[in-house]
DNA sequence: AAGTCATTTTGAACGTCGTACAAAACTGAC
DNA sequence: GTCAGTTTTGTACGACGTTCAAAATGACTT
């Protein structure tokens, strides 16, 4: 009944992902500093007040380029874990979960919501779920590598791949994506 | 010269110690929310604008907090690793790394710091000796216990931390401090 | 066709923050 | 007591997220 009323008068066509889509290319391009309410408002044509009418926040707003942007990310995983050996695919997981580069949107994001959510408190209930997400994945491969305490080895891991990735995506001198990944293939199995 | 003539007319008998010690109160008593200038400046009966003058902006007095903080935490680590079997103060190294608690002051700071490193550019210049420092104390700690490749190992040993710290500061569920020193543990020679 | 009504969109205003700047207060030297 | 340089303050600015009331829009009714 009301989902047709309410969907009605849409500047756009499908609003929300545009927005999502344009975030995460601001971000990209132009990194933390300009990724602004009416900056992104700018972008996609419409203003900055439209946008809190939208979302009710900016810390809602991030939440969902998150939420979108591990949606994304959970079919990229799939995909990459679908085939391959245990082993190639547990080098393809970790290509994921690192940032490809300084400046990686997906880690730009985190370090910008993790400041927020020990603001808001309101915030910090939701994103747990999606390192949950990972950690999972990770188990399972883990398992099917024949590890004792997948779970535990899993948590392990993921927490390693934080700290280098934050390491990584601040530039952090003498560290490359290339040593990260030898850093957590000592954490591996066998 | 003029270091007698630059330090006259000062309201506070030593203000920087002054302001450092009190930002970091402010920090563990109220977060980061109420660390503002302003409310800064309050507590120590100035005004935000000194504050500036003093410090020059807020990211050089937040990474002053650091560097004093730092250098509090230097100490305590030569404390703390004076004495005992190599196993008491690899666990006493981390338990100095690791957040005591959710909204441990010295994280709160990090946190904080790593967005705005990623949007000032001057920032981020500085902050990399912190690390190191942690890095080459452990690596000793750990040639010492006759491990091989003591540097790669410091490296990923405090990524791992960093990633677990992160974790815990920010409260996700299921991880208490003593599963953060299991897992680093399972990182350690024996 | 005109009118209604809820929804969408906008523009202006607000409060807060970090910051810039000029004026004022202070202090030691002459 | 005046002067020069430092310290301290108050005020103002711009940017940001946010609020709010008003305007625009378009589907539905008559």
């Amino acid at each position: 009944m009301t989902v047709e009323r309410t969907r009605r008068n849409r500047k756009l066509d499908r609003p929300r992902e545009r927005v999502l889509e344009e975030a995460w290319r601001l971000l990209a391009e132009k990194g933390l500093a300009d990724l602004t309410l009416a900056e992104l408002g700018r972008r996609v044509d419409t203003s900055a007040s439209h946008l809190l009418y939208y979302f009710g926040s900016k810390d809602d707003l991030l939440l969902e380029v998150v939420r979108w942007s591990e949606s994304q990310l959970r079919e990229a995983r799939a995909a990459a874990l679908a085939t391959g050996s245990v082993q190639t695919r547990l080098r393809r997981f970790c290509e994921l979960y690192l940032p490809s580069e300084p400046g990686d949107p997906r880690w730009l994001l985190w370090i910008e919501l993790w400041p927020r959510a020990l603001r808001s408190t309101s915030l910090g209930e939701h994103y747990g779920d999606f390192d949950a997400e990972w950690r999972a994945d990770l188990a399972a491969l883990l398992e099917e590598a024949g590890a004792r305490d997948a779970t535990a080895r899993a948590r392990r891991i993921c927490a390693l791949l934080d700290g280098l990735s934050v390491a990584l995506v601040l530039g952090e001198d003498g560290l490359t994506v290339k040593d990260a990944w030898k850093h957590v293939r000592a954490l591996l199995p066998d």
